[in-house]
DNA sequence: TATGAATGAGTATTCATTCAT
DNA sequence: TATGAATGAATACTCATTCAT
């Protein structure tokens, strides 16, 4: 009754030509649509076929099955958006930390609205997403990134924070960040809302490194 | 192919005869059984009539679908939780501000992790739940209840804070309790956690009151 | 790439009602038919529903799948086909050996002939048909019927005979009865050659018994 | 519903060049390694392809279907034992008859055992080998051989046996032969079975000559 | 000729829902 | 009211075959 079926997420081949190149990014285009328009529960693999143009049989060609396909999918957003911040970092080094925070924070803020509704799929209808990204690497990925952006203020916040509370910076801002994308409060402006979560931010970054103990 | 279903989530008649009750009853908790156990891709109506020892016809005697069984079963136990809540709140009036509101949150954590299955069920793979339950309401509604059970210490915690604030610290022992109980840290103690979370709320609620800001 | 999957050759549930019954009955008649008719390659679960009228929901509701529907079919053959063999046999209990031998034989080929084209169907067309009816039991069975009925003529023929002997009788009367009718030799009439086949047997069994061999 | 399709079983074009060849011999050798290793259930085209090394459209370019690279591989199996038993046959004309009978037996015996797994693949799984060969057609042949191996025994065994004698031998040999390599009596030495098969046969050409009859 | 990407009809199977008894 | 047999649209997936390059 409750065998687990070990998906595989992988595809089948790589497309090599440039026509069997397009086939698969159509696929994985059609896949995005589909959840952005009309989340998980639209997304059959004949569907996928239909809106991206292409026979049943050429999806099966290159994915043993929709979870390969929205794996694959949501591995190519996560890089690409990846690659968005990072060049977003770099290009702001020149700030002061309170500063960059505050911007790392507002950036991650509109990736995650500008992806919403993909978003939701994956995280909250697609039941094995969380085989394909462990959560908790991701979040302290995240803020490593905006900790090591912040390199050059190493002596003003002591960044080695105890994990405890690395954790819970990570955990309590995606948290935020979701809530405030998925199930904004009305009548209140989410800026401010992360204006304060940015300053709470750096007051425990300075309250929670083990010197500040002492 | 935008369709969006407008599910019906309530009941067609409350069951009025004991036997009709106990009918109703036993459906819920196959419901809950089978969320418990094989999660929401093994809850089928025919599963929960099976499993519940009623013919399928019964059960669309009660509900217009299987949403409405989740939904129902989703309300009952909420509420149940709720009622849980409010007395062990009430029986600890006596303790101070600080224990009170550690208790509450390693309360919280308690119910969160003894129901983890069925709320991953609900939560990750019903796609509708959010419909269900707008989730900012039930987290401020949380809150105000820990808030409310703090009367007394008004003079100590500056209780009216911003709403901000109080959206903030909601949302992120929300998002904190989830993922220390579905993804949990490896090499963290969750007690170590929330001692921080309830540390940090508590900083907050002293600053973050109008009146600290004079 | 070698796995076998291990069929389940099982009803999903005997039907108890009138109505189930005759459900059940229309889709094994069904499987028959198309067996028969068209061939084990023309059997479909959805063509078995269709011909037998019913939708491919109660196919299922019955059957874990074709093998199932095969399998019970053929099953049901083979009772009804022992049975007519049984009475067949004890109606003409008055005769002598060597005639009663030669009927029982005839009365074999008869009922190859009659379920010829399921009979290929199922033993030349179905790769699994072996895992059902291991075929020496079938045939040693068959044998040991007809041995049973003369046991009258111990005496005369020493029924004792060594095993592979026995083995070869029932072997080759099985093959040649196969052969007789699925190829049938053009310009020799079929029973001549089981004329010739029950004379040879009789010699052996006469010659194949131990005490025959001293 | 009844159609019968007419199969193809010849191939398109004879290979010409040495590249085309090699290109239809790597595709038979494939097929034959597909069955031995898999059974007739996991060939398909695609298949054969891939494990021949040769892309699919090669193969569509000499085969019209799957039908004929089977049957083209069967009669090249075919040809090729024959030619083993006819040299096996030759190289032993000195034995005496009984001896020789024993041998071919034998020797039969052995080539079903080598082949066994390809033949139970063509035999049972293919469901149209027997338009491909009809099978008496095949034992006659066999006995034919066997018997001519025998002429110069002419005078001892009057070899112009009965035509329901010698069709009796040919498809009891036969059935006894596919018996014991597809389904072997346990406890059972083969060798012993043949024994008594080859002292029978011997036995029924004696008598079955029509010489012997007055 | 050779290639292999693409096709799509066909097949098995599930499950929410209806309705005759 | 309760039952559970029956329904059939929907979905995943395969594989023989075609055809543009």
């Amino acid at each position: 009754m409750n065998e687990q079926k070990d998906i595989d997420f992988n595809m089948k081949k790589k497309p090599a030509q440039a026509r069997s190149k397009s086939t698969v990014s159509a696929i994985i285009q059609a896949c995005a649509q589909i959840l952005e328009k009309d989340g998980y529960g639209a997304l059959s693999t004949n569907e996928v076929a239909r809106v991206a143009g292409v026979s049943i049989g050429s999806v099966y060609e290159y994915f043993p099955g929709k979870e390969a396909i929205v794996a694959t999918m949501a591995r190519a957003m996560l890089e690409s958006n990846m690659d968005k911040l990072y060049s977003e970092l770099s290009s702001k080094h020149d700030n002061d930390f309170e500063t960059a925070m505050r911007h790392w924070i507002g950036t991650l803020f509109e990736l995650v609205k500008s992806n919403k509704k993909i978003l939701q799929a994956l995280i909250f209808e697609a039941p094995y997403i969380w085989k394909l990204f462990p959560i908790n690497n991701l979040q302290v990925q995240l803020l490593q990134v905006a900790l090591k952006g912040a390199a050059r203020s190493r002596d003003q916040y002591r960044i080695m924070v105890r994990p405890e509370v690395l954790y819970l910076i990570s955990t309590l801002t995606a948290g935020t960040l979701f809530n405030l994308a998925f199930a904004p409060p009305p009548g209140l402006k989410s800026n401010l809302v992360l204006d304060e979560l940015t300053a709470r931010i750096l007051d425990w970054l300075k309250d929670g490194s083990p010197a500040a103990e002492a």
